[in-house]
Formats: structure tokens, sequence, C-alpha cells
DNA sequence: AACTGAATCAACCGCTTCCAT
DNA sequence: AATGGAAGCGGTTGATTCAGT
């Protein structure tokens, strides 16, 4: 499975997008649709490779967009759903209305990671995990990637390093392709409208699918360790109070060693 | 006013996954 | 079953902006 040169290609521009390209875009996508990246941006007279197009009108363009002022309770949802998916940040954007993965990604790590370690809350909850029953892999991590991955450190993961060992665990479900069956930038919209753009069986299984998975994601869940909460001397205090996070201690959960492999189980029926 | 370091976020890169053949 | 093209995703980069000195 080779990989095709698309943004190698030279004479293709690149870096910020001047507004005549975005006209040219957004008026090539109304007249034609979204789909067929590869050959958009000839056919739309743009020197842009696909994917950056693409890039563009989902993160940018795209009808329906919010940018900026992400709401306490935004940020709520986001670490609810952080908790229950991880990086999974297509996934969370289907969640939220209006906002991009990439604009959840970059508010994570710039604003709620740094909210989450000053709380003394260990925002990476996902080491020292029973393994999910996982299907055999092809491969696991390419030298490519290991490569691409050691090259510096961010921020976030410094962060995310210098933060104590997890108490608690949570589990990362595969990733799943979001896109072609839950559409962003009306996910909600499409669930609450059932049956609406796709009127086959398969999409309507996936509006029950993600309807199950929104009841999970809202269920308080029982992250963190009450001392945490009560040792917390931070001077954030609008995020505490802001937000309404599951500081809420459920002995009965904590009792049921057996209950997150459940709930896990029950989210991979449902994915 | 000038400089510097930190913070932000749009865009890029490369891998994975899906799907048609 | 194998292959290759296309799309999607998540990690990372780097230009720009902001805040502090």
């Amino acid at each position: 499975m080779g990989r095709s040169p698309c943004c190698s290609k030279v004479g293709l521009k690149r870096g910020p997008w001047s507004i005549e390209e975005d006209t040219l875009l957004a008026n090539y996508i109304q007249e034609n649709g979204e789909g067929h990246w590869r050959s958009l941006p000839q056919k739309a007279g743009l020197l842009r490779c696909g994917k950056s197009c693409r890039l563009r009108w989902m993160n940018y363009l795209r009808p329906g967009i919010k940018r900026g002022n992400i709401s306490p309770d935004e940020e709520d949802l986001i670490i609810r759903l952080h908790s229950l998916l991880g990086n999974r940040w297509s996934l969370i954007a289907g969640r939220l209305p209006g906002r991009t993965d990439n604009e959840i990604k970059n508010h994570w790590n710039t604003h709620l990671l740094k909210k989450l370690n000053n709380a003394g809350i260990q925002p990476k909850l996902h080491k020292d995990l029973p393994k999910p029953p996982k299907k055999p892999k092809k491969s696991t991590t390419s030298a490519a990637g290991a490569k691409m991955k050691k090259k510096t450190k961010t921020a976030a993961a410094e962060v995310e390093e210098a933060a104590p060992p997890p108490k608690t665990t949570v589990y990362l479900p595969k990733a799943i392709r979001v896109s072609s069956s839950f559409p962003r930038s009306n996910s909600c919209d499409s669930l609450l409208v059932s049956g609406s753009g796709s009127s086959s069986s398969e999409g309507d299984n996936n509006v029950e699918k993600e309807n199950a998975i929104a009841e999970v994601a809202y269920v308080p869940w029982p992250l963190l360790e009450l001392d945490e909460v009560e040792n917390y001397h931070g001077d954030d205090q609008d995020f505490l109070n802001g937000c309404d996070l599951p500081f809420i201690h459920h002995p009965d959960v904590y009792d049921d060693p057996n209950l997150l492999d459940r709930v896990y189980d029950e989210y991979l029926q449902l994915l």
C-alpha cells in the first residue's frame, strides 16, 4: 500500500490561504459538493493539494463552523468525552456541533491539559490499562512513525510527562472512521433528525449507535479520586466552578473492578 | 519603544483505514 | 486474497500574536 505523492508535488502553494483561494474553494464545493479531493484543486483552479483543500474546508470554510470561545459546557463535554474516547478528536468533535477536530485538539493541548494539571488531575489516563481485547494487527508502530514521534517533545507532551502516574484507568476504544457515516458539520442534528440525509437502514443503525454512545459519554464517569480534588490547591477556581466534572466518588463503582470492563464491552458492541 | 519568551492555532506530514478492482 | 488509490485521522510544526520586562 504505497502512499500517493499527494502533497509532494512541486509548484503547489502552501501556507496560509488567501481570500481568493477561500472563495474559489467555497464556490466550487457549493456547486459540486464535497469529495473527490484529489481532483478538486485542478477543477477549482487552485494550486493546492487535495488534502490541503479538504482541511481548509473542514476546519474553516464549511458552513456552521463555530470559531473560538469554547464554553465551559463544551470544555466539560470535551473532558468527559476524552476520558472515554482518548485522543479520538474526530469522534469528540462529532459530539460538539460546529467544532472541528483540529480546534478541539488544539484547545485540549493548549488549555485543557494545563487546567487539568493545575487542578492536580492526570489528563492522560490511558496507562496501566487492562489490555482491551483486540484483533491481531498488521503492524503496531512503524519505524517511520516512531521516528516522527521522537522528533521533538511538544508542550502537551511535556505537560503530560510531568504529571504524576495515573490512579485510574480509562478504556481506549479502537478508532473508527467517523465522517462517512456521521457528517461532522451537523452530527448532532443528524442524530435528532432520524433518517435525514441517509434513509438506509445502515444510516439508522449508525444513528442508534451514536445515540447510545452519547448516553455512555454523558454518564458521570468515576475518573478522579476524591483526594485529588480535596488536595487541589490551584487557583483556577473558574475551572472547578464552571465545569461539571465527574468529581464525585462512587464507592459502588470503585468496588466493582469489572464495571469498566463491562462498559467497555458494551461500547465495543455498540461500535 | 524594543525586545523576548510564551501562547495560540492554522496548516502540514505521514500513517492508517476503507473501498473498489 | 492482494493491491492500489483515495480519504481520514492524529501528531507536530511554525508563523503570528500576546504579555511581560
